[in-house]
DNA sequence: CGTTGGCTTGATAATCGTCAATTTTAGTGG
DNA sequence: CCACTAAAATTGACGATTATCAAGCCAACG
């Protein structure tokens, strides 16, 4: 239905074997870090004195290696620094369901926080720099301190959230309403406030789309196509353009993107 | 795509009106109740002494009751003692996604702890009974108390672990598969031990499946009747009986359930 | 005993998938 | 920086799955 495309098959983990290719030289540390303040990561800046034991060191991971494998123990947690990931589930006849894309500030996955294992799979979109996060440590720190686990539940919530979003685009709607959803919805996340045209990073390829929306890349061709030949977006070498962001959320279904 | 089967207009809200229908005669509170030491109720009955005041109280619902209604403000938190709810958006033009289905033991939603509103409704499925607590009481008591956090969490993460697998279902499995797996996953959860036959009630009408999986009622009958025909289930006046449980797994794919 | 909600069934149609060939783009090494 | 290669995207022809429309049936219930 969806053979995955042809990504790395080896699988250098850093969750394995942390260090093997660690930039650690380049390391500086969260204070230098511009999501210092944002989301999670101001909560451990927060907890960072009474703490110390939570400090993170960074590990570089190349587009297409996987991060995590399904089933694996986790040794580590980790927050995207910079880049992008997904994480996936795939049938034992080699369906690929992608459930989510990682951006910078976000847990790799969110569920070793109180799982050892899971049934999905992540891997790097882009190059990717990852916060490594011993996870005894993390996992105790947040599981005794009260505004970590708030602060935590609300991502999780906010997850549980989008994920029913999805179920909603996956069961209700068109394929041409969900890519064209799709794009908006990376385009806000990309930082887009929705007022006017807008440029961004776009490292997704068809198949990645197809495998996020239950759809075929060719399917996804032809939809993503007719977008652009309709004037709506442009999308080239890795770069996004909303050209006419009022008729994309027309094709999106109109109301709420 | 999928209209709402005709159900009732009126919404008497217990969240709205908590004392409009209320057997409160008959309530006997947790300590005779079966639930009392199953999941998140046993968090509720250690925290009993020192947080008199998240004390439910009883409320009987009717079947296709309304129990919240989208954007709605949330008056209370409620924990389904007897029946079944589901939980359901609509997009504007009428198609309908069930997000989920709920069962004696489950909060009717379980975002109302963090949040004050939300996009979905809920709405009762069968007769219902359920324990409504003071919303801010319990948030106080869930926020503050430790032990009730982290179990509170796990819901959550669990939760959403399964909302995830909806999507994988919704995305990459065929319809009969779907189907299959809703069936067999609606017996685990009436206690099924996954071991030869099983009969259970299964008050969910096939316009509800449909709207659960994202297809149409029209088709839910041909797939049920092929089901029926090959002698997998047997299925009326709210019974379900799987018959040919090998076989039924077969049709949802082979592995896991 | 008629009405209503839920289910069944047939005919037909739309959406999306499959297969396959071809072009374009991106990545890599010289 | 160019040339070569692999990956990704495009396009057409065709087919399968699932939706839509419509009619009729059945059982429960007032």
């Amino acid at each position: 239905m969806s053979p995955s495309s042809p990504e790395s098959r080896r699988t250098v983990s850093p969750a394995e074997s942390p260090r093997s290719r660690g930039n650690d030289s380049e390391w500086s540390g969260c204070n230098s870090c511009h999501l210092r303040d944002q989301g999670f990561c101001s909560i451990l800046q927060q907890g960072r004195k009474s703490n110390p034991e939570v400090e993170p060191r960074e590990t570089s991971i190349r587009a297409r290696q996987h991060i995590y494998r399904a089933k694996d123990q986790a040794r580590h947690l980790a927050i995207i620094r910079e880049g992008m990931t997904f994480r996936y589930v795939t049938a034992t006849d080699g369906r690929r369901q992608i459930l989510s894309v990682g951006m910078p500030g976000d847990f790799v996955a969110t569920s070793f926080v109180v799982r050892d294992t899971a049934h999905f799979s992540v891997q790097a979109l882009t190059p990717v720099r990852l916060c490594l996060f011993d996870k005894k440590a993390l996992q105790q720190f947040i599981r005794s301190d009260l505004a970590a686990l708030h602060c935590f539940l609300d991502l999780i919530v906010s997850e549980k959230e989008s994920r029913e979003a999805q179920i909603v685009d996956l069961g209700r709607r068109t394929s041409e309403e969900r890519i064209a959803r799709f794009l908006l919805h990376m385009a806000t996340r990309s930082g887009w406030s929705g007022e006017g045209g807008f440029s961004f990073h776009f490292p997704i390829r068809q198949q990645h789309i197809a495998d996020m929306l239950g759809l075929t890349q060719v399917h996804v061709s032809r939809v993503i196509s007719k977008f652009r030949r309709s004037g709506f977006i442009q999308l080239g070498s890795g770069l996004l353009k909303i050209t006419d962001p009022y008729a994309l959320r027309q094709a999106a279904g109109g109301r709420n993107v």
